[in-house]
Parts: C-alpha cells; sequence; structure tokens
DNA sequence: GACCAGGTATTGC
DNA sequence: GCAATACATGGT
C-alpha cells in the first residue's frame, strides 16, 4: 500500500510508544529490509518498509481474518495518515535548536493512533518498568486471554475477561504488584464506571481526571493514555526521561520536577508538545543515555 | 548485591 | 500539600 505521507516505519515502531511490534524477517518482498510483526485493530498483520523514507509499505495479513480494503484503512487509521508531519517537523524544529536536532533525529517518527484500553493497561504496566518487559506482559497477557487473531498472534484481551481474572491469575504474565491495577482498570472499565468512550469528547483536564480514578493510573500514564490512544497532541507526557532532558537542554541542568516540566512543553509547543515530547524522549534516549 | 527501568500509592509530617 | 518509601520483575 502507498502511505500517504513521511513515515520511517522503524522508529514508529520502536521508539517505545507502543509495545507489541517485533522485528521479523518473514515479509517475503524484495528490496524490503525492515519488517514488524504485530497487531492493528485485532489483527496480526507484519508490516514493512523498503527504507525509512519510502511511502510504499508491505502488509501481510490472514485473509480470514479480515479484508484487505479494511485493514489498509485501519493501518492508515493506526499510523495517523492525517497528521502532516513536514508542517509539523518543520514548524516544531523552528522552535528552538534543541527541538530542530530532535526532531532531525527521529525524522519520520509519526504519533500513533492506538486502540484506548490495550493503551491504558500498556501504561499501567510501564510504571516504574522497562520497555522490553512492558513489551513481555502484553505479548504473555494477550496469549494467555486474548483471541487468536492472525499470523499466530493475539488480540489484547477485553475489559471483561481481565475483570474476571484474580490477581493471582494476572501475576502469571509477570506485571508484578501491577496485578492489582490491572483488575481496577478492567473492572471500573467493564462496568462503566469509567467509559473511555465519552473520554474523547471530553476536555483534557477532565479527560485526565477520569483516567485517574483508576489505580495505577497517574499524571505521567494518563497523559500518555490521552496521546497516545486519543492522540491529544497538546499534552506533554513526563517521564524521567523527558525530566533528564527538559533539564539538560533547556535549564542549564538544572532539576526540575514533573509537573514544571509538563507546563514547560506544553506552553513551549502548544498544539505540537505531544510531537515534541516524541521526538525529546527518542532524541534522549539516543543522546542521554551514553552520558550516564 | 546494588541500582535502574516511560511511576504510583501510601504514609507521615 | 509535600517528601520519603515500598513495590514485582528482569537486566546490568
Amino acid at each position: 500500500m502507498d502511505f500517504g505521507g513521511s513515515i520511517d516505519l522503524a522508529t514508529t515502531l520502536q521508539c517505545g510508544q507502543a509495545f507489541r511490534w517485533k522485528r521479523t524477517t518473514s515479509l517475503q518482498v524484495p528490496g524490503t529490509l525492515i519488517a514488524f510483526k504485530g497487531v492493528v485493530s485485532s489483527w496480526g498483520i507484519v508490516i514493512g518498509q523498503e527504507e525509512p523514507g519510502s511511502p510504499r509499505l508491505y502488509v501481510q495479513y490472514d485473509s480470514s481474518f479480515v479484508k484487505r480494503e479494511r485493514l489498509e484503512k485501519a493501518i492508515r487509521e493506526y499510523l495517523a495518515e492525517d497528521d502532516d508531519l513536514c508542517f509539523i517537523s518543520r514548524r516544531l524544529g523552528a522552535t528552538d535548536k534543541v527541538m530542530a536536532q530532535a526532531v532531525e533525529y527521529g525524522a519520520g517518527l509519526r504519533v500513533l493512533i492506538q486502540e484506548p484500553w490495550e493503551c491504558l493497561a500498556s501504561y499501567i504496566i510501564s510504571a516504574n518498568n522497562s520497555i522490553p518487559n512492558v513489551a513481555r506482559v502484553v505479548s504473555s497477557l494477550s496469549r494467555r486471554y486474548g483471541e487468536p487473531c492472525g499470523l499466530g498472534e493475539y488480540t489484547f484481551p477485553r475489559p471483561e475477561v481481565l475483570s474476571a481474572c484474580s490477581c493471582e491469575d494476572i501475576r502469571l504474565s509477570k506485571c508484578g504488584y501491577r496485578d492489582r491495577f490491572l483488575v481496577d482498570a478492567a473492572t471500573k472499565i467493564a462496568s462503566g464506571e469509567v467509559r473511555l468512550g465519552e473520554i474523547r469528547k471530553m476536555p483534557l483536564s477532565e479527560a485526565r481526571r477520569e483516567l485517574m480514578r483508576i489505580d495505577g493510573v497517574g499524571p505521567k500514564v494518563a497523559d500518555c493514555v490521552l496521546l497516545f490512544a486519543y492522540h491529544r497532541l497538546e499534552v506533554f507526557p513526563v517521564d524521567v526521561w523527558i525530566a533528564r532532558a527538559v533539564s539538560h537542554f533547556y535549564m542549564d541542568g538544572v532539576a526540575i520536577a514533573p509537573g514544571a516540566a509538563r507546563a514547560f512543553g506544553m506552553e513551549r509547543f502548544g498544539d505540537l508538545a505531544g510531537y515534541a515530547q516524541e521526538y525529546l524522549f527518542h532524541y534522549a534516549r539516543g543522546v542521554l543515555s551514553k552520558e550516564r
């Protein structure tokens, strides 16, 4: 399929915003160098790109689960085809020298539009955890409680399924002490106590408060869900890397509190704060990690 | 064995 | 409110 916009598939799928994608070589297309296996909207796929800048994407899927047309539409949505990345990177790059560097470093990185429930659960798991670990837990939960969806992949288990599980059950997937958070989240979603569909319509602060009614969801996780699932591009989630990056690049090395870093990012980057955050995150992990 | 990883809940002041 | 602490698990 031809993708209508600039994209570096590898960076986009591997930068840490989504936890399902595994590097693979199973895509047999001449010239295809990079391919990833994962799940988009409840269908297992392999997706590949000849080279980082190329608009041509190759997709493998199981046609007994979904028709090509429907899948392609889902992929375009997932990869946020409507985001004008040229415009976004040009405007962000003009903000300051640091952001110009970050945008250049992460050229082609797009903010995905993920399924809200899986995104929420994933970021609950991500707290005080490593990205590879999160991926393992998400994968394990899917294999145990999800459904086959093609190419050996499994859907992420519905809230109703996880809410029926005991903490002991869920802990088998190695989520550690976050087991009760997952059960609490699944229960509140399944019962309708927290309605993910409504959050899309809410003003930002209200949506954030709503998400934070779930145990295990604090400011950072709520912001990540708002950015990576609801595509609220005006949010600026602050984790250890972003706090580090803001301190190092913008505050002359002086430590900054998470809340202050968030206010700084949202104020400085406005309606593109979410993209700024992702570029900064990717840049900081690539550059700052070597200095520690 | 200490320390860290896309933080958060709990406790004590 | 705000600082200190514990927290499963896996990797260095």
